[in-house]
Parts: C-alpha cells; sequence; structure tokens
DNA sequence: TATGTATATATGTTCTACATATTAAAGGTA
DNA sequence: TACCTTTAATATGTAGAACATATATACATA
C-alpha cells in the first residue's frame, strides 16, 4: 500500500530535453502568432539562433509537429503552417497500441455512447432519401461471415452517422469500429439485440425520436450487457 | 469548382523523407514485436544500421513516435515502448489549432451527442452519493461571471460522465470544453434552456430516464438550434 | 546487508559538410 | 512587351564525427 501511494505523489521526474523545450516553445509561437495556413515559420537556422541550440534539436522539435500535422516542410520555401486533422494523430495512435483494459472498456463504451446520443441529429436531418439508402443497406445483411459483418456495421452505422451530417463523427466511429469488433469478437455473445438494422429502419421510418432511442437501445443492448463484465 | 475538384483528386506528392519512412517503419516494428511497456528498443544506431540511415535521421522518427507517447527514453537504458495516453496527441492538437468552421461544428455537435446518449449509463450506475454530489454543484449556480460559469458547466457536467464511470469519456469532454465554450460566447444567446442543471438533478432523482433524456435534450435546446445557424 | 564508488554505455547535443529540390532572378527570343 | 529557358541562390534533407551527460551494472567498502 505504501509503495503505490509513493507512485502516486513522486511521479517520474522526467527532465525535459532540449527537443521537448523547443517542442513546447514552437507550440506557443504557432498559437501567439495568427498563422494562416500556408503562411511559413522562421527557417530553421533562425529559429536555432533564437532558441539557442543547435539546428539538429530544432529539427526534431519541428520533426514532431509535423507528426501532429501542424507543419509541412517545403524545400527551399521552408516549413509552412498548416490546418491539421484533428483525427489524423488519434487515428495513428489508436490503432498500433495495445490499450489496457480500462480504456478497452472506456471507448467501448465511449461508442455506445454516441450512439445513443444521435437520435435527435437523425430526426432533424433525416430525408427520405437517406431511409431509401438505409433500407437498401439493411437488406443487405443476409451475409454471416465474420469479416462481412463488421463492413456491414460500418456500412449502416456509417451512414446514420452521414445523415446526422457530421463527418468528423462519422471518421470517429469508423476509427472506433476495429476496437468494437476487437471486444465483441472474443467472447461467444450474441452481437445484436431483438432489434436489428432492419427494424431501425422501419422505426426511423415512422416511428418517433422517442421510439428509435429505445429500439436503439435494444439493437445495443448485448453490449451494454457485456459492460457488466469488463 | 475546376480547382477545388483538382485539389481533392491530385493530393500534394509531398515525397516523403527518410524520417516519414523511419517513421512508418518503426510504428510497423511496434505493432510486428508485441512490446510490453518497459521494453527496450533497439538502440539507436542499431536501428540506424538496419534501416540504412544516419542516426540522425532514425532520431527523428524516434522524436515524433515521442510525441505520440508511444516511446519514451532513458539515458544508457535505451527507448522503451510505453503504453501511450490516447488523449494526450488529441489534446495537443484540439488546443492551438484555429479549427475551420466545419469541424467546429462538428466538435460542437460531437459535445451534444454525447451529453444525450450519456442517459443509460447513468442510470445504469448512478447512487444516492453521486446525486447528493451533484446536488451540492447545482446548487452552487448563483455567480453570474462568465469564467465562472464555464467553470460550473465543468463541474456539472464532469461530475455526470464520472457518474457514468468513464475516466477517458470525462477527459474527452474537459478538452471539448473550451470549443464549447467559445462556441457559445460569441454570439449573445441564451446558453441554458428552460430545464436547469438543478431541473437535471431532480429528474435523475426521481424521474425515468425518458424524462431525463427528455429533460437533457430542453436543457441543450438552445445548442442545438444553434446548429441551424452554423 | 546496505551503502558508496567506478566504469561502461546509450542517449543528448553540437558542428561541419554536402545533396537536392524549388523559387526567384537573369537572360534570351519572338 | 510578353513569354520561355537557363541559371543561381537558398532552405530543407542527410550524413558523420565528436563530445557531454546521465545511469545501470559491477565492484568495493562499512
Amino acid at each position: 500500500m505504501k509503495t503505490i501511494a509513493l507512485k502516486k505523489d513522486l511521479k517520474k521526474i522526467n527532465s525535459p530535453t532540449m527537443a521537448d523545450i523547443v517542442e513546447l516553445k514552437l507550440m506557443e509561437f504557432l498559437k501567439k502568432t495568427a498563422f494562416q495556413p500556408g503562411d511559413a515559420l522562421p527557417k530553421e537556422m533562425e529559429l536555432a539562433e533564437a532558441l539557442g541550440v543547435s539546428r539538429n534539436v530544432v529539427r526534431e522539435g519541428l520533426s514532431r509537429l509535423k507528426m501532429l500535422g501542424l507543419i509541412e516542410s517545403r524545400k527551399r520555401r521552408g516549413m509552412v503552417f498548416v490546418r491539421p486533422d484533428i483525427l489524423s494523430s488519434f487515428e495513428k495512435i489508436l490503432d498500433p497500441i495495445i490499450m489496457d483494459e480500462t480504456t478497452l472498456k472506456d471507448i467501448f463504451e465511449l461508442r455506445l455512447v454516441l450512439e445513443m446520443g444521435l437520435g435527435e441529429l437523425l430526426y432533424r436531418n433525416k430525408t427520405d432519401k437517406d431511409i431509401a439508402v438505409l433500407e437498401k443497406i439493411a437488406k443487405d445483411q443476409d451475409g454471416i461471415g465474420n469479416t462481412f459483418r463488421i463492413k456491414h456495421e460500418l456500412a449502416f452505422h456509417g451512414k446514420l452517422y452521414e445523415i446526422a451530417g457530421n463527418e468528423t463523427l462519422k471518421r470517429f466511429q469508423i476509427m472506433l469500429l476495429p476496437i468494437f469488433a476487437y471486444v465483441t469478437e472474443r467472447e461467444d455473445k450474441p452481437t445484436q439485440g431483438t432489434v436489428n438494422h432492419a427494424d431501425l429502419v422501419e422505426i426511423l421510418k415512422h416511428g418517433t425520436k422517442e421510439d428509435f432511442n429505445k429500439g436503439m437501445l435494444e439493437h445495443l443492448k448485448p453490449h451494454f450487457d457485456r459492460l457488466e463484465n469488463f
């Protein structure tokens, strides 16, 4: 017990390196200066001089911002600021890692919460054409294969987000789905409640928003139950 | 119109640099090798030789993984694999950037969807003690100042996520809130519907899940309406 | 056993030099 | 003048060597 308390109170020292500091300073610089996409940053040598470090260190710092998608480098032009893609770094990290169980559960839950919260936007934006497309997707549900089912899930729920009119959200859920699939497949439990995709479409067509929320909850019920045993 | 289509079809060539390739190769390496947190990677010189590049380039690549939180470096020990914090890179990028309007709207909406989807988890996990805490927070609502209101928002909704029992989600919404505040404050519109925090607590105490979902929708109504004019 | 000391080693940092792509200027032609 | 070609300048990309520094390991000491 004592050691645990220690570990919590005295977190690692981790003295920052020059590159860490440069990274921070560059971030500040980007924030302070109101760069427009395409604007050029000072050149590496100038930054190096201003910060009092070698060009190498500056390059390491810049390299990190590049990874975040905040800058791009053009020969002769120098480094230019670009509007970063919010999800790209998230995507990079979500893929390769082995998450701990807690985070895994959190992410699993996150997706459920998103699905459950979608109703309002759907009922605000849906059109007859949307429903028709959704209906078609739901009809092609026959395939049984595992990889196929995932593809189908992606198609159906992806279309839902599309109807909601939120591209970021759609991409987000596409990223989440493999994780979702990983969790659902490691146990041999039903992956669908008593309400299936076709039923959901039917509700979306003729039912109220409240009906839809209830339907979605039924549809996701096995997953919610799965949370108990995590 | 033509230029836009062009820009979409022919995305920049951006010939990858050695550092880009090293970054990729290292990612693959991390994925393939099932590293446990704390395991050491090969040392820089070995990587440099294996990849046929200078140590400098390897360091740039490693530096990027460091930014993602995938590795940490220890003197003499070498670089070690660490379980990355999923949200940290997202956090770094969310803060400094000036988002384009579309993304801003998407994020704004994302938060609304999350709040709306929270009901199920809340009703699964809430305890009397939780409600008591929430009640207290809602009572301290008197402050009018702008910064104070944000703090209060954070406290109340933060507690909701806490009750839901999802730390990732809670941190996520904390990151989202400043953006939310930015949007709400640039127009002079009401930020609260006819249902306030105290009302929500009351529903949570005695009402059904459906009541709560309706209440939350009412509470967020001004924000949903705001979406129309985005 | 516990503590202090020494050494080897991997990362951190700096410098120098050269390669390469691309912009911008110079020059030539109609 | 306007347009095309050539040239030169320049900022990033890459390599390699050298030294600084922290620290894990082994060893010595009490």
